[in-house]
RNA sequence: GCGGGGAUGGCCCAGUGGUACGGCGGCAGCCUGCUAAGCUGUUUCUCUAUGAGAGCGAGGGUUCGAAUCCCUCUCCCCGCGCCA
């Protein structure tokens, strides 16, 4: 949520916001509309109250004077008619603002760039020496604005679907018979370098600082509402029949959601929290997009970074994170790029985010894996998660970026490792003192 | 699931129908000077702000008036039951 004071006070910072992002002003300009409206019977609403208030007071006096209240008794029931009257309106009122106010984006860091569409977020950075299928080699040079390094090959590996099919790896049609499209299990070698990703970013995150947790895979609507925003709720999440009760779609929701209404010591922050959890998510509005394989599945699991920290030090917090997943993907020896999203394509959280992709040879594109989010004080003036300074108290700043996900960093290992013969998958030297073994074929 | 106990400001705690007591901590100031202490003020949210309103886990109800009485719910603690 936005603060409501700073929207009195400079409407324009946040019409400004919404243009960039494709909005319009209706939003603003309906809030200031019902604002003002809400304002005025408030001021009369409270005058009320307080001549009942002086009444109430004086039948007290009354009673302890032994004279008759009868007459004022008569006076206080005629002000709370019109009170009750006032307060449904007021409520009223007051709930169809915190509507538009909810809907109000988060104000856009200025080094965002105004633009529209996500072929045209900025390039930030290359890393890596990618295998490149000749064909593909403009494509690649194009979207890594030509700094992109590459090892140039004559043949385009296997798909991950025709890799984990050649070593048994995944079993998607009894997952699709039992659960439907989009699940999955994951089996013998794969799974255990599943579990290697997994120990590997927690080690390397708890290296850094981070707390380590495994979150609740549930939250009420309150919390759930008050972590993320509307879109979300609409197209990823599962809800639980019955139950006030939904299934979290990244561990970011519970993690932010944990300290909602605390107040935290200044000397506390930053805190590092590195979330672990299985994700749940609908994928309704990706009908007919990867729909072979793990790429786009309805559960997987993931290793999430989150930090509160104060306001001043977001940006240093945000390029941390972002340093951190890059790190990951680099011991991993993948080749990523780094992309700054569009104004346009910023979530209402955000006021910046940067996603991590990396290159897949069999696919020639650069797919996402990871995506670093500074939500400012956005999501923790929702959650209302405060800390104590000196000129008292004020909203943490919160961020978020994927440390890694498996079943993507999966496919991504699969994609890139595999020999020519489509029949071994060689497992990242980092990963070996998990998994035991080096390789996984037939 | 059953029975009992609980939830009051940042924290602790008092409060059996008349408008929330006191302490601790934090902040500001004063006084002072020896590992410090003392004194005063302040401490949540909202508003059209010398003033008002709201706020005692949440939501309803009774009443002129509710932290207090009644109903429903949530969470925590203790015991019993069930259980990987």
């Amino acid at each position: 949520m936005i603060d409501v004071k700073l929207l009195r006070e400079d409407p324009e910072l946040f019409l400004n916001s919404c243009r960039a992002r494709g909005y319009g002003s209706d939003l603003v300009e309906s809030f200031f509309e019902l604002d003002k409206k809400w304002r005025e019977i408030t001021s009369i609403l409270n005058r009320t109250k307080h001549d009942k208030n002086v009444l109430s007071l004086e039948i007290s006096k009354a009673v302890k004077e032994k004279k008759d209240p009868l007459a004022l008794k008569e006076q206080v029931r005629v002000l709370n008619a019109k009170i009750d009257e006032m307060e449904r309106e007021v409520t009223s009122i007051e709930s169809e603002r915190d509507q538009k106010l909810r809907l109000i984006p988060n104000i856009i860091d200025p080094e965002v760039r105004t633009c529209k569409g996500d072929d045209n977020n900025p390039f930030v950075k290359f890393n890596g020496n990618a295998s490149v299928f000749h064909d593909d080699i403009r494509e690649f040079m194009s979207r890594t604005e030509n700094k992109g390094v590459y090892t140039e090959i004559d043949y385009r590996p296997l798909s991950h679907v025709d890799l984990q099919a050649n070593l048994d790896l995944v079993d998607l049609e009894r997952a699709g018979k039992i659960s439907g499209a989009r699940f999955y299990f994951i089996k013998n070698r794969l799974f255990k370098l599943e579990l290697a990703l997994m120990n590997y970013a927690v080690d390397f995150l708890s290296q850094r600082g981070f707390s380590v947790v495994e979150p609740p895979l549930m939250l009420n609507y309150d919390s759930m509402a008050r972590a993320t925003d509307i879109e979300t709720f609409k197209e990823s999440l599962y809800k639980i029949e019955g139950e006030d009760l939904y299934l979290i779609a990244t561990s970011e929701h519970p993690i932010a959601a944990m300290l909602r209404d605390e107040i935290l010591e200044q000397k506390e922050l930053p805190l590092r929290v590195c979330g672990v959890s299985p994700c749940f998510r609908k994928e309704a509005g990706a009908h007919g997009k990867d729909t072979k394989g793990i790429f786009r599945v309805h559960n997987f699991n993931k290793v999430e970074q989150f930090i509160f920290c104060e306001p001043e030090y977001s940006k240093d917090f945000h390029n941390e994170l972002l340093a951190n997943t890059e790190e990951i993907y680099q011991s991993l020896g993948l080749s990523y790029r780094v992309i700054d999203f569009c104004s346009a394509e910023l979530s209402v959280l955000n006021a910046r985010k940067f996603d991590i992709e990396v290159w897949f040879p069999s696919q020639g594109k650069f797919r996402e894996v990871a995506s670093a989010s500074n939500n400012t004080d956005y999501q923790s003036r929702s959650l209302n998660i405060r800390y104590r300074s000196k000129d008292g108290n004020k909203f943490v700043h919160t961020l978020n970026n994927t440390a890694l996900a498996t079943t993507r960093t999966l496919v991504a290992i699969m994609e890139n490792f595999q020999d020519r013969s489509g029949k071994r998958i060689t497992v990242p030297d980092v990963l070996v003192p998990y998994t035991g073994f080096d390789t996984i074929e037939k």
